[in-house]
This record gives C-alpha cells, structure tokens and sequence, in this order.
DNA sequence: CTGTATCCACGTGGATACTG
DNA sequence: CAGTATCCACGTGGATACAG
C-alpha cells in the first residue's frame, strides 16, 4: 500500500464514526473554503508581500478580514509572518514549505475551477429554469 | 501555453479587480469548503448511493443538511439525481463525469490533510502557547 | 424512505473608527 | 503602515415536527 487511493479510503471510516468526530480533513477544506484564504496563499505564491501589498493585490478585503485571514494561515503553519520593528511598522508575510506544499493543491483546485465554471454555471441555470422557485445557494 | 502554471496566474488578475467581482473559483472553493459536501463526495466516489445510505454512512449529518448539501451539488452538476416513483420513494445519487474529475483533486486534498493534519495540530498548539489570549479559530 | 417547513443559535464577514 | 475594537447584518447549519 503505497499512495493511491488507500489512504482516502481508508479515511472516509474514522471520518463517519463516533470515535472520531473531526478527522483533520474539515479542519484543512474549511481553511482552504473560507472566503479569501486561498487569495491570499495564491498571491502570496509570487513572493513575500507585506500586508498592504496583499490588500491591495486582493480587491475587496477588508483590513479586518485580511488580518484574520493571514492569522489563521500563520496559526496553521501555512504562512510565517516577520516583523520588523520599525517605524512605521513593516510586516512581510510569506509562504511556509506547508503552505507551499498545499499551493500546488489549490492551483489544481483553481485550475479546475477556471475551467469548469461554464459548465457549472450551465448547469446552475438549467437547474433554476427546472426548479423555478428553489431556495438553493 | 499548454498546462502549468500559466492558468494560475492569469486567474488571480480578473479574479481581484473591480470588473470580476467573482472569478468562479469561490463558487467552487466554498462549495467543496462547505461542512458535508467532501464526505458526500468522497462517499460517492465509492458508487451510487441512495438517501439513507449517505446519511448512514456520514455521520453526524441531519436530514435538512444531506438534502441542502445534495441538492447543491446536483445544481452545479456534480451529482446525479434519479428518483423511482416507487412507493415509497426511492432516489439515488450519484457522481456526474464533472463531479468525478472533481473528486481526484478533492482526494488528493484529503490526502494531503492526512499527512499533515499532525503538523497543523502542533503548529496550532504552538501558536496557543505563544498567544494564549487570541481570538482566532 | 425522502423529503419540506419552522425556528433558532452561532459564526463569518463587512463597515467604521481608533491606535502604536 | 499594520493593525485592534465595536457593532451589526447575514447565511449556515442544527433540532424538531410534519408530509408525500
């Protein structure tokens, strides 16, 4: 049992069952889900930013949800956060080897997405034009 | 331009500016980032299944959110749903070529989550202990 | 069995103002 | 520049009851 598929298998058990009523993996998707995460590890993939260069390469984040963004990716170990103690403040944000690990996932992920998301977009239209009076996001 | 990176980093530009509020890739990532549908998924992906299977199966999860969380999936065209006028009701689900192509990269995550779900616990743990007053999840 | 309908608690995320 | 502090609106998701 090298790599393949075993280990999703495998993993799909002590998901479902009692003993185990997180298993990490909703831990990582609701990370990977939440609205701007994977902004943020995409452009940080380019290169170290510092926190007003992400907000302004991130249209539409507030500064609120950039820093509780780029925090919860630091608490992960995704991203290290430096600090320089100057004056004004500098903070630099870059990605950790986990975070880069990961990357290369959400780039598929991101990937899939572009290329799919006419198809999607069909089929949400089909479904609302079947269904004219669904209350489905 | 044939794969590779090229994909990416032409994706994060529309995707930021004023004129793309929403590139598509968020539509993807908060559905696969939402709390049921990976194990909905990665269930399937063992075959189709009918109602209560997937209920049994995943556990934890009520009726109302196994109907929300199908019901979405099939509106973006990544599960099929078959329903048999018997008496009673008989409906299947099951995964559409799209949603297939889906669930190797989902697995791929999931993977990833197993292998270093150990590594973000103690990075957690480790951001705990150096700020034992934070507010963040 | 396969849902729908209601009600409700909670967390996420946005707007705004203020601080070192 | 790089945050923190409030306040608030909204959506998600859980519990429960009911229906085809």
């Amino acid at each position: 049992m090298s790599q393949g598929h075993m280990e999703v298998t495998a993993l799909l058990e002590p998901c479902g069952k009692e003993e185990h009523p997180d298993c990490g993996i909703r831990d990582v998707l609701t990370r990977v889900g939440d609205k701007w995460s994977v902004l943020v590890i995409v452009e940080l993939a380019s290169g170290t930013r510092r926190f007003r260069e992400l907000q302004r390469a991130i249209d539409g984040i507030s500064q609120r949800m950039l820093t509780l963004t780029v925090r919860r990716l630091e608490r992960d170990g995704l991203v290290a956060r430096t600090v320089f103690p100057t004056v004004p403040a500098q903070v630099t944000y870059e990605l950790t080897d986990l975070g880069s690990s990961l990357t290369h996932l959400v780039k598929q992920l991101a990937d899939w997405s572009l290329a799919h998301r006419e198809d999607i977009a069909n089929s949400r239209t089909d479904y609302d034009v079947a269904n004219p009076d669904h209350t489905i996001h």
